[in-house]
DNA sequence: GGCATACTGGCAAACGCTTTCCAGGAGGTG
DNA sequence: CACCTCCTGGAAAGCGTTTGCCAGTATGCC
């Protein structure tokens, strides 16, 4: 294990030179030197010790991310735009999956306060559970106390700086569309009551359409995955013409089972998502949904919390006709 | 900033006693003791700074996992499968993706290594070049004789612990199926040649045709991406039957380009890919492919790395013929 | 030439934790 | 009762860097 004394000694320097050339500091080392450091240090293949470093310098170059589910193309996109972002400053990511307990949760934002990251990223929407909230908020308060910095993706109910989607103004819009091609009876796969942006996306939708004298659509409550979606559709009114499913996923295992029971989307049956993941492209029929630019929320996210801004960037969503949804004969 | 002596302090009790209750220690700590210890912790809300504590024990509970693309949904479900195991042992995962850059790849081994993580896992097919795959076994060397452990997933080349899907195999099991079918004239969507993963794939593929008596595939080549199979549409021989995707996203663009020609999956033509991505069940037609047991790789990697074997764990691919391909008539 | 002003290099004190070693007391044995 | 052993708590020496401070030298200016 090769330290940065042993550099320093076979560069005939101190501790205090070896370290200046080596790990960026702000003072000049003169050139012969810097010259011998480098030299020291690649012939004896140095590598800095990181976590001593941390430690000396009180500060880390590591970003924690939080997501529920690394394998849903939604929070993949986000990791990417977040990781992107990360290793533009020179900075690692440590990720942590919640498989959506909220606990989990909690649990990752302490073990990364342990770790000293730079800045912790929540990605994600949380549920309308004040205990639950509380105890995050309490954990993050924390963390920020000792000097973390903490961004989310999500709902601004953190008190932390945020990139929150236009969630109920996206859904408002895709209603609009929807009900300019003539549609009039809806049904809104609405995922868990709870969850934030599932309710207000649901809700952005439905007061549309009142607004737009449109009779209430049919509710449906259910998981906000995949499976979510595909049982939702055992209990779909037969008068519905138009289904919007609060998140692409959803609406995905929806058409699965559409196409299992013989309903031709969209000629039987209009269908629309929100987020636009990238497989949507390759499904038949291609799903109408509402663009989220995903990868640069999760970046301008890292881009926050770097900062230290305790902003709040709303990023609106623009509606995406495609196949999935068609004007109503 | 709380710190373990502040804790101590106010427990009135040593350094050492302080860390042995708190971090877990073989040594015993008196029941008194340990209280006091407990509530002055709780009282002050101390958090292990764990960048001292990898230090002081000079070793670290973080993994580093290096893959290509977070996105694509075979990283996406290895990574998940890793996270997984990784959590069950206590540690985080450090995650960096090269965007197919051997370069990117190299640099992300020597930070991680700088990090001190315990474990590197190396995601993804390998190129055929002897100098990058120096260059990198040289990096891996240094960070082994530092201490670190090292686990691929992919091709059994770089002298480390590796989950190797039988690529060859699998692809020979495909290509018998196929002609099973009655299909005789095929098309291999080859990728890159010198990605070894794609090579193997479309190698076993070949001999087996061979091996039965078929005359050779079309071979087509082009990146290992959706893209890739998309365009490699554009050369498709007519005479084809059956087109074989070294991997399931090209498969993927293959079936999009095949679209929007107006050709009917499977009944002007068939089409298999590899590996079963998780999103392959939502297309239409669902696609056939060889089944690996993806997320499950990224957990023995883990668990081979952490246990510090250096073993090659081979898994089999199981063929799983889906609607896209079918009989000839 | 004399003096103030950069520069540059080195010393040594942190940073927060682990762990070896030591001492003292409790308990067991002959 | 003397002697050992076992157990628990504390003191202190690291772990590998960074960085404030000091000293010595070179530079610029009058």
């Amino acid at each position: 294990m090769i330290t940065l004394e042993d550099v320093a000694r076979r560069a005939g320097v101190s501790l205090a030179t070896a370290s200046r050339v080596l790990n960026g500091s702000t003072r000049q080392v003169g050139e012969t030197m810097r010259r011998r450091v480098e030299a020291a240090a690649a012939e004896l293949g140095y590598r800095t010790n990181v976590a001593a470093q941390t430690l000396a310098r009180g500060a880390s170059n590591v970003i924690g991310l939080v997501v529920h589910d690394l394998v849903d193309p939604y929070f993949a996109a986000i990791a990417d735009g977040a990781m992107r972002a990360a290793a533009e400053q020179g900075h690692m990511v440590m990720v942590g999956t919640t498989y959506r307990d909220p606990d989990r949760e909690i649990a990752y934002v302490s073990t990364l306060s342990a770790q000293r990251v730079r800045a912790v990223l929540l990605a994600g929407s949380r549920v309308d559970d004040p205990a639950i909230t509380g105890r995050l908020r309490r954990e993050l308060d924390r963390y920020r106390a000792s000097g973390g910095q903490v961004a989310s993706v999500g709902q601004d109910l953190l008190g932390v700086a945020t990139v929150a989607p236009a969630n109920r103004e996206g859904a408002a819009a895709l209603a609009r569309a929807l009900a300019g091609l003539g549609h009039r009876r809806f049904a809104v796969l609405a995922g868990p009551a709870h969850l934030i942006t599932a309710a207000d996306r649901h809700a952005g939708f439905a007061a549309e359409l009142a607004a737009l004298g449109a009779p209430p659509p049919q509710v449906i409550h259910g998981p906000f995955d995949r499976n979510g979606g595909y049982t939702a559709i055992e209990t779909l009114d037969p008068r519905v013409t138009c289904v919007f499913a609060v998140n692409d996923v959803m609406a995905v295992g929806a058409l699965a089972r559409l196409r299992e029971r013989g309903v031709v989307v969209p000629d039987d049956l209009s269908v629309a998502g929100f987020d636009d993941i990238a497989t949507l492209r390759d499904l038949t029929p291609p799903l109408s949904t509402v663009r989220l630019p995903l990868a640069e929320m999760g970046s301008r996210a890292v881009e926050l919390a770097l900062a230290g801004e305790s902003a709040v960037i709303p990023v609106a969503g623009e509606v995406v006709l495609r196949e999935s949804a068609r004007k109503l004969r």
